[in-house]
RNA sequence: GGAGCCAUAGCUCAAUUGGUUAGAGCACUGCCCUGUCACGGCAGGGGUUGCGGGUUCGAGUCCCGUUGGCUCCGCCA
C-alpha cells in the first residue's frame, strides 16, 4: 500500500465488495454515456473497471467526461459487485466495479500513435515509441516472463553452490570468432579495449583462482550482422565448474531447465534429454541442432546403389560421397513451384539439383525412375517406407552437402506442411561429440569449431598428434530445444602444453599466442584445474517460452536489423572534441 | 556483400483492365446520451499514395532508380 495506491488492477475481487481503495494507472479507455462514464484502468498487472456516477460524486464524474486515452489517474472509492448481467468474464476483475468518489488526474498524454490494446505491425514505429509499445500486455508479460527466468537461474544456480562474479565490460579483443566491438582508450592513445564476445577466458582464470563453481548473467557483443535470433548485445546464462565433466555439467544444465519451466509455464520437462552425436545428428537429420518434432529422417541408400545404373547416384557414391534421400509424407500434391523453390535451395547449399519421386495413383512420377532396376525400387520402398502420395527428395554427392542439403530441404518442407506447428510441444536434445576442428578452404587454415579452448576427446588425442584434424572430436555439447540452439559449452584444455598445441594447429604463431593469449597460458603454469562449462543464450530461451518470433520481442530496448536503436537514435555522431580525447580521426 | 517481401490518413487496410474528387473501420475534434465493456447516435477534421525520375491524354496502379522496415544467405570461435 501506498499513497498512490491501496491495490492493483488485478487484485479486486467479490470478496473485496463494500472496502475502500484507492488505485492508480492509465485510462485503458473511456467509454462516457454522459451520465455514467466507465473507464478501464490499466496498471502493470491488470484492468479494473471504475464507474462514475454522478450521483456519487458530481466532481468526479465530471471530471471524467475529460480523462482520455494513456492519462495517468489516481481513483478512489468503494468496491461495488457488478449489476445483475454487467458481469465481465472475460476480465480477471470482471465481477466487481469501483464506484469511483474522487479522482485525480496525475498527468495528461498526449494521443498516443498506435493503440495500446491491439497487436500493431508497424515495428518501426513500435521502436520508436518503445515506452509505449512496453506498456501492451503482451510485450510487459514477456518481461515479466523473463524476470521471472533470470530470478530461476539464480536461485537454482545458488543452490547448486555456483557464485556469480561479474567480469569487465571493458576488454580485451582477440581475433578469433566474431568481429568484436572495440571501445578506444583515453589513456593509452592508439590502444583499444573490445566488449566480451562471452566472458570465455576470465571464467576460465576464475578457474584458476579457484573459485571452483561460477555464473554470470552476463551481456556479451558480437559486431555481426543481425537477425530475429541476434542481436548486437545479447545476454547469456554462463557458468563454468573446476573438477567436473561433461554428464555433470549436462546434469546441471538439464536441472537448471527443469526449474526454468516449472517456474516459467509450470509444467515438468521429462529429464534427462535424449543424446545424439554430432554425426548422428548429422545423419539422420542434415543439422546439428535438429528439429525432432517431425520425422522426415535422412535415410543413407548407398549399399542398395553402389552398382546402380544411374551414373549420378553410382558416381557420388564411387567418389567417396553418400547417396541419401528424405520422404516427405503425403506431399506428392507439391506444386511445380514448389519443387523449383527446393531446387534452388539444393543448389545454393551447394547440391548439383535435386532428384524426385512422386507417388501419385500408384504410380511413381520421376524423371529418373526409369534408371532404376526392381531390386533398387524395392530398397527404396523398404529402406523408405513409400506410400502412396509420398513424395522423396534425393541428395547425392558429398557427405556435408547432402546432409545439409537435405536438412534444409527437410525443415522447408516441414515448414510448408507446417509440422512444427505445435506450440506446445518441447523437444529438448544434446548433441555431443562435436568435431573439434574445421579446415576453412578461403582462409586455408584449421578453425575451432567451438573455441580454440576446447578440450579433444581423450581417445581422440592420438589423431591430433598425427595431424588427422578433421577426425579429432572434442568434449563439447550442445543443448537444442525445437531446433534451436539454446546454449553449448565444453571441458577445457586445462595445461598449458596442450593448449598450446591447440594454437599451433590453428595457425598461431608462438608470438601470437604471447601477445594475445600469454595471460592464459601463464596462468594455465599454476596449477589449473580440469574445468569445463557452458552458456545458455537467455534471449532465445526466453523467447521459446514467451512463443515470441523474435528476441527483440523479449528485450526491452533492442536494435533493428541495422543495428540502429530507433528511440534513442543510436550510434550517432560525437563531438569533434571527444574523438580528440580519444586519439581518434575520423575519414570523411 | 547478395536475395526476397513490404511501404496509401495517427493505426489497420481497400481502391476493377491505368480513368475523373483516393475510400472504410478504429483513433482524433465537437455535440447528444445514466449500465457500458469493440457502448451507441449525429456532425467534422485529417492524404505531396516513402522519395526521385520515366512511359502515358491520364499513374496509388506500369517501368527505372533510391530510401526505409522486415525475413533469409554470407557472417555469427
Amino acid at each position: 500500500m501506498t499513497t498512490y495506491r491501496t491495490h492493483h488492477c488485478n487484485q479486486l475481487s467479490a470478496k473485496h465488495v463494500g472496502e475502500t481503495v484507492t488505485l492508480s494507472g492509465w485510462v485503458h479507455s473511456r467509454r462516457d454515456h454522459g451520465g455514467v462514464v466507465f473507464i478501464d484502468l490499466r496498471d502493470r498487472e491488470g484492468l479494473t473497471q471504475v464507474v462514475f456516477n454522478p450521483e456519487i460524486s458530481e466532481e468526479a464524474a465530471a471530471r471524467a467526461h475529460h480523462l482520455k486515452s494513456e492519462y495517468v489517474i489516481r481513483v478512489s472509492g468503494y468496491v461495488k459487485q457488478r449489476l445483475e448481467g454487467t458481469t465481465n468474464l472475460r476480465l480477471a476483475t470482471g465481477e466487481i466495479e469501483i464506484s469511483a468518489q474522487e479522482v485525480t488526474i496525475l498527468n495528461a498524454s498526449e494521443t498516443p500513435p498506435f493503440p495500446i490494446d491491439e497487436q500493431i505491425a508497424n515495428e518501426d514505429l513500435r521502436m520508436q515509441f518503445r515506452y509505449l509499445d512496453l506498456r501492451r500486455r503482451d510485450m510487459l508479460d514477456n518481461l515479466k516472463m523473463r524476470h521471472r527466468i533470470v530470478k530461476t537461474v539464480r536461485d537454482y544456480m545458488d543452490s547448486q553452490g555456483f557464485l556469480e562474479i561479474e567480469t569487465p565490460i571493458l576488454s580485451k579483443s582477440t581475433p578469433e570468432g566474431a568481429r568484436d566491438f572495440l571501445v578506444p582508450s583515453r589513456l593509452a592513445a592508439g590502444k583499444f579495449y573490445a566488449l566480451p564476445q562471452a566472458p570465455q577466458q576470465y571464467k576460465q582464470l576464475l578457474m584458476v583462482s579457484g573459485v571452483e563453481r561460477y555464473f554470470q548473467i552476463a551481456k556479451c557483443f558480437r559486431d555481426e550482422d543481425l537477425r530475429a535470433d541476434r542481436q548486437p548485445e545479447f545476454t547469456q546464462v554462463d557458468v563454468e565448474a573446476s573438477f567436473v565433466n561433461q554428464d555433470e555439467i549436462i546434469a546441471w544444465m538439464e536441472g537448471l531447465l527443469f526449474d526454468i519451466f516449472k517456474a516459467a509455464k509450470g509444467i515438468s520437462i521429462p529429464l534427462p534429454f535424449p543424446r545424439l552425436t554430432y554425426a548422428d545428428a548429422m545423419n539422420r537429420y542434415g543439422s546439428d541442432k535438429p528439429d525432432t518434432r517431425f520425422g522426415m529422417e535422412l535415410t543413407d541408400l548407398g549399399e542398395s546403389f553402389k552398382s546402380s545404373e544411374f551414373k549420378v547416384f553410382k558416381s557420388a557414391i564411387e567418389s567417396g560421397g553418400v547417396l541419401k534421400a528424405i520422404n516427405a509424407k503425403q506431399f506428392a500434391c507439391i506444386t511445380t513451384g514448389q519443387i523449383e523453390e527446393l531446387t534452388q535451395m539444393a543448389k545454393q547449399y551447394g547440391a548439383k539439383g535435386l532428384a524426385f519421386i512422386k507417388v501419385e495413383n500408384g504410380e511413381w512420377k520421376s524423371p529418373i525412375v526409369k534408371f532404376f532396376s526392381e531390386a533398387e525400387k524395392k530398397a527404396l520402398v523398404e529402406k523408405l517406407k513409400i506410400e502412396e502420395g509420398d513424395l522423396i527428395l534425393f541428395g547425392a554427392d558429398k557427405w556435408e552437402i547432402v546432409c545439409e542439403v537435405l536438412g534444409r530441404i527437410r525443415l522447408r518442407v516441414a515448414e510448408i506442411q507446417k509440422l512444427a506447428n505445435d506450440p506446445d510441444k518441447l523437444n529438448f536434445l544434446w548433441v555431443v561429440d562435436f568435431p573439434l576442428l574445421a579446415y576453412s578452404p578461403e582462409e586455408s587454415k584449421w578453425n575451432a569449431v567451438h573455441h580454440p579452448f576446447t578440450r579433444p576427446k581423450t581417445e581422440d588425442l592420438p589423431l591430433l598428434e598425427k595431424g588427422e584434424y578433421g577426425t579429432v572430436r572434442a568434449i563439447a555439447y550442445d543443448v537444442v530445444l525445437n531446433g534451436v540452439e539454446i546454449g553449448g559449452g565444453s571441458i577445457r584444455i586445462h595445461e598449458s602444453d596442450l593448449q598450446a598445441k591447440m594454437f599451433s594447429v590453428l595457425g598461431v604463431t608462438q608470438e601470437q599466442q604471447q601477445t594475445l593469449f600469454g595471460h592464459i597460458l601463464k596462468a594455465f603454469r599454476f596449477g589449473a584445474p580440469p574445468h569445463g562449462g557452458i552458456a545458455l543464450g537467455l534471449d532465445r530461451l526466453v523467447m521459446l517460452i514467451c512463443k515470441a518470433t523474435s528476441i527483440r520481442d523479449v528485450m526491452a530496448f533492442p536494435k533493428n536489423n541495422r543495428g540502429q536503436d530507433l528511440l534513442t537514435s543510436s550510434p550517432s555522431e560525437v563531438e569533434l572534441r571527444q574523438l580528440r580525447e580519444l586519439h581518434i580521426q575520423v575519414k570523411s
